[in-house]
Order: C-alpha cells, then structure tokens, then sequence
DNA sequence: GTATGTGCAAAGACTTTGCTTTTCA
DNA sequence: TGAAAAGCAAAGTCTTTGCACATAC
C-alpha cells in the first residue's frame, strides 16, 4: 500500500495540486514525515519545523516555513493545529482524522480515535441543526498514577512524574 | 439558586478572591453579564468588551480590558476561548462547562453539554492512562437545511442552548 | 496609607505581506 | 521563458508590560 509519509508520494500528491517540487518543500515534508516516527518532533510548530530542516543542510526562511504549511494545509497534506499555547503547530494528515490529548505536565501530545465519539458529535450537531465540516476534541489532561490516592507513604523519594 | 449572572454575586466572588471592586471591573462584569441573554454577544473578543463597557458610558483601555478578564479567568469566574478565529473570547463561567458548536458560515456560536459526550471522553482518556482535567470541544459545522419551510421547532431532545 | 488597578505607549510574540531575485517546469 | 517560490525586511494582529498616576479597602 501508498505510505502516506513517503516523500514521494507526497510530493507527487503535491505536484498534482500544482504545487512545485522546491528543495525547501521537499525538506519540509520530510521533516514532517521524520515527525511521524520521533519522540518529541510529532506536531511541531514552524520553529521546529526550520531547525529540522536546517539540521538537514538546508537553510530556509521562516517566512517560507509559514508559506508551506500554509499551501499544504490548504490542499489538504497538513493539518493545523492551534492548541493554548499560542502558536501553531503542525501534522501531515494522516487519512484517518484524530484527535488529541494532551499532557498538561509534560506537553506531550497523544493521537486518538474513537468512533464512537464521532457519532456522538454527529447527533449533537444534528440535534442543533448542523452538519459537522470539521472538528476539534482536545482533552487536557494529567497521568493516572494507579497509586496516587493511597495514603501518602512517605520515604524521601518523589516519583518521578513524567 | 442564586443567580450566577447577577452581578452583585459576581462582585462578592471577585472580592472573596482579592479582587478591587473597580468601576473597570463592574462595567466589565456587566457586559459579560449582559452577553448571557444578548444576540450576538456572547463569547465576546477584548474589542467586544471594550464597546459594550463604553456603551454604558464608561471609558476603559484595552489594557484594561486584557488585565480584568485575565484575573477573572484565574479565579474562575471566566472562561477564555481560543477558537479559530486568532483572537481570544470570553465567557462568563456558568458552573455547567459546555462545548461549542461554530457555525462556519455566520460565526454564530452556540453551547451545548452532552452528558454521552464526557463519559465517552473520559473512558478515552482513562483508556490511555490518563484523568481529563480540562477539554475543548469544538465542532465548526454548517446549517442543514431542512427541504421546506417547515416550522422550526428546534427544542428536541434535551437541547438547552444556555 | 498602601497595595492594586488604570491608561498610555512601547514592546513582544506570532504571522503575513511586498518586492526583488531565484528556481522549477 | 513564464509562473510560482524564496528571502528578507517591513508591517500587521493580538496581547503583554513598564511606569506614572489614581483608587479601593
């Protein structure tokens, strides 16, 4: 099957939207597509999305940043976010829209999906009258310690959160 | 049950938490008061505030504005949005939280609160070993239109618009 | 009287835009 | 070659902040 991070189809996927196939959106896309996998890089903002692509010997200008995300929003191959911290960050699309959770402690961000909670979203909608073009479900939310309401058991340490 | 939009309470609230009660702070109070029953006032931006604030005669910098609904956020009395739109919006923070459904075309926005919806978040969260602590729910929809000109009867189901 | 609040203007953070040069098809 | 993209700096938005003055408790 297509693997939708593959650079090639997605610069393929962007010359049929017209788009030309730069250095500096090559660099991109691969550093969005290197996202997918890393640890920290999921979801990044435009910053990180231009030290990445520095890191790979190419310089670029934030402004191209901006113009690329914003191009590849609009054909569809990214999604932005604006979660409450102010600036934007950014995804590819991964066909099967999701949403996220994150961790108010460490910033960390989690995929998700839940059919149920579409369909739920769906009949609320249509409930008020509307059909639902694009959503936004994001919970903020702390780590279950299993053991966090025991009594306290004092021994010097601090578990370690995180 | 005591009024949560009456201003005097909110005034007692603010005070409880250190807050001077200000002439600022009343106007403030007032308009977002105000906001719970007016058309398109509710979930006003900073500007939306100043107007309705200078509205009733009193004159308040922006600044102001920026400062009092900061407080108010940090002791609960508001909530601040930040939707798609780049500015962020305030709400007076009726104890039933609830979500919001965009309209895309009008802007319009209208509450709801669906009891399945938490519960489903909450199973979604805690499946990932997490404790929501706040979510956005956001859904930008159209109006359907329904054929005719039938007579809008939209108080089905339990839709307490708030 | 003293800690807070206020106004104003300046500064900040993030993003967009104008314009010239460069690059891709 | 012609149209789109890149770089850079300037400008735009929204929001915060420093500071002198005013005000509530």
């Amino acid at each position: 099957m297509a693997d939708t991070t593959d650079i090639d189809t997605l610069l393929q996927e962007c010359r049929a939207h017209g788009l030309k196939a730069t250095e500096n959106l090559r660099a991109v896309l691969a550093a969005l597509a290197e996202g997918v996998r890393a640890e920290g890089m999921r979801h990044p903002d435009v910053e990180e999305l231009r030290r990445a692509v520095e890191a790979r010997g190419h310089r670029i200008a934030l402004a191209s940043v901006y113009r690329i995300v914003a191009q590849l929003t609009r054909v569809g191959i990214v999604e932005t976010h604006h979660f409450e911290t102010g600036k934007s960050r950014y995804e590819l699309a991964k066909g099967q829209t999701h949403d996220h959770l994150v961790d108010i402690d460490t910033g960390d961000i989690l995929d998700f999906h839940d059919a149920a909670m579409d369909e739920i979203e769906e009949r609320v909608a249509a409930r008020l009258g509307y059909r639902i073009v694009r959503r936004r479900v994001e919970l903020y939310a702390v780590r279950m310690e299993p053991r966090a309401t025991l009594p306290i058991t004092v021994d010097g340490g601090e578990g370690e959160a995180n």
